[in-house]
DNA sequence: TTACGGAATTAGCACGTTCCAAAAGTCACG
DNA sequence: CGTGACTTTTGGAACGTGCTAATTCCGTAA
């Protein structure tokens, strides 16, 4: 009787207790239905029922979580959507959860650890009932603690130094080590790492496997060969000519970075695979369909989104959120811009 | 003074009233320094915002809104992240709301209406403002409407018949018609409609553009050049044998369905831009850089994003929920896949 | 008849915030 | 010292829901 005007209107929104007057039983009984509550008759179950879809009711589930129930919303904040891995693991992120009746809501970061204390900030204040995070690059610690007390918060990809909180991520070392590895196999002697700049975790990780596949094979570490630049196109076309005068091959931080790389090359009249060996990282969709088609690092993104909603699930539903580290296997996929076919160059 | 202890316990949040008791004022005091009301004096506010940090205070946004308060929060709901296209589109939107000092959640809908519904429901639940939706597929706008009332609602991309709602999309049949009016330039006769199934709007819009041109030009509508087809690339493939066989060119639905094809058409010999023209629509990042370089009608999904988001933020700050509709321009782009240099092959 | 027990329903407080009206404090002026 | 004007602070009633404990209803056994 208060709600029903069809315009647009100050009509407030049906609450509980006009769904109570509607069906002529008390709000308790209403909660009880809300709930699913078997101790409510079934007569009156559908009765309140069909009185909540005549008023058009909608839950408030800001009053709910006010009076302590929990909420079911999982906050997934990303650093960079715009790199296809990061949609793959969200989608993985994604699809767990809706086994498990859990909400996900995505935030960008966009790489700025500014939005990313705005967002963090709002996923509490709007009551998440956990955190499924991969950092900016230029994050802070020490900012994001007092943020992130008291929910279980699971670091995806990355991981933050100071931060106590689980991590799920791949073997980067390991990866990294079977890609130079194959390399050091195919005759290469100066191999060259690209991409990323130093305090990112995963390209200290991908690095250090970098450096012991060469101690292994007794091949020397040459700072020179460690090449910044930004995880981007551009980026890699940056440093590309760099690469040509010191190098037979490189390892790309990650397949965005060996993408950008392949395509300069091919402008300056480089093919990859045939002039000089790329082997990138995380294996996403394109890898596979880039001429020459990249070797590189698979991780599967889905899978491990997936493994990070699945912690956060079952942490909360045993209430002990203890750290936890979960590592994901890492393959090789040889495929063509790597030379696997061919002899390095002879020009050195 | 009840909050601090360090380790995971029962320690429930601290709230306003603690911070209040912290800092030696009423609550009403705390109130306004959140709400950066000019009433409160200097040395107070600096007094209260210490005592925040110091119980590390987290505004409670669930309470906020159930007295009344405007919730910051924008919905976007996506039909499919795993399409570039869509998550440039939600970059956009994210970039428009960080100057209006919105916070836009997302989520992933998989083109899937079940959980689309779940989707909305969950954000009116959780109090949004207002909602940038890009319908999934075979969704009803019968079931939608009852949770969309009362609350600002922008279609973006595609549009749901039935319903009241603003619509910012790009100028589907114009964009279309200028590259079939193309195709027909370079020679074409039998040119294809690839892609997608009947009741998607933008479809019928795409189509109804490739229509006219073709009547423009004299040329039959044969409905046996209009092939369905699901919008990925296998989708594609599958329908790739009798594109060969019934014409020599074809306007796909867009860019994803269009880059399937030429991918199956090179696994088969078949070179996009010398056997068979192809064009594309969405100019998402990949056109450019495929093999060959795909000819497509540029959209501009960021920009696209961008609009819906201001109309949105303009109607909620105006309060005037009145539907608009926002055409955004479309320009063909002419790269290689449609045979621009060639003349269309001799085979029938 | 009363007593009992289980099923179904309800009353009412609590949650953390905002907002209104009102109170208290401060200052200058006559 | 009283008055008025202005600045700053405060008490308390909402808001919509969940939960606990209490109440009613109904049928059956003593």
């Amino acid at each position: 009787m208060s709600a029903g005007v069809d315009e647009r209107g100050t009509e407030a929104r049906a609450t509980i207790v006009d769904v109570a007057r509607h069906a002529g039983v008390s709000k308790s009984t209403v909660s009880l239905v809300l709930s699913g509550s078997s101790l409510v008759a079934e007569s009156t179950r559908t009765r309140v029922s069909q009185s909540m879809s005549d008023l058009g009711y909608i839950y408030h589930r800001g009053a709910a979580t006010l009076r302590g129930a929990k909420s079911r919303v999982l906050g997934m904040v990303i650093n960079d959507l715009s790199n296809p891995f990061f949609v793959e693991m969200a989608i993985g992120i994604e699809e767990a959860c809706q086994g498990g009746a859990f909400i996900p809501f995505i935030a960008n970061t966009v790489e700025n650890p500014v939005r990313q204390l705005q967002v963090i900030r709002s996923m509490r204040e709007y009551g998440a009932a956990g955190l499924a995070l991969s950092p900016a690059i230029a994050s802070s610690a020490l900012e994001l603690k007092p943020l992130l007390s008291d929910m279980p918060v699971v670091q995806v990809m990355r991981r933050l130094p100071g931060l106590r909180a689980s991590i799920v991520a791949p073997e980067n070392r390991f990866g990294a080590r079977k890609a130079v590895q194959h390399l050091i196999g195919l005759g290469h002697k100066r191999i060259a790492f690209v991409g990323g700049f130093p305090a990112m975790s995963v390209r200290e990780e991908r690095l250090a496997g970098y450096a012991e596949a060469l101690d292994e094979a007794g091949l020397p570490y040459d700072p020179a060969l460690v090449i910044e630049a930004p995880i981007n196109p551009s980026g890699a076309a940056g440093v590309a000519p760099q690469l040509l005068r010191s190098s037979t091959a490189a390892l790309c931080f990650n397949d965005v970075v060996a993408i950008g790389l392949i395509r300069a090359f091919a402008a300056a009249g480089v093919e990859a695979g045939r002039d000089f060996a790329v082997v990138g990282f995380d294996d996403i969709d394109e890898a596979r369909h880039i001429f020459p088609a990249l070797t590189s690092v698979a991780v599967n993104g889905r899978a491990l989104g997936a493994r990070a909603a699945q912690l956060l699930m079952r942490q909360l539903a045993s209430g002990d959120f203890a750290p936890e580290n979960i590592l994901s296997p890492t393959t090789l996929v040889v495929r063509v811009s790597c030379g696997a076919s061919r002899q390095p160059g002879v020009s050195s």
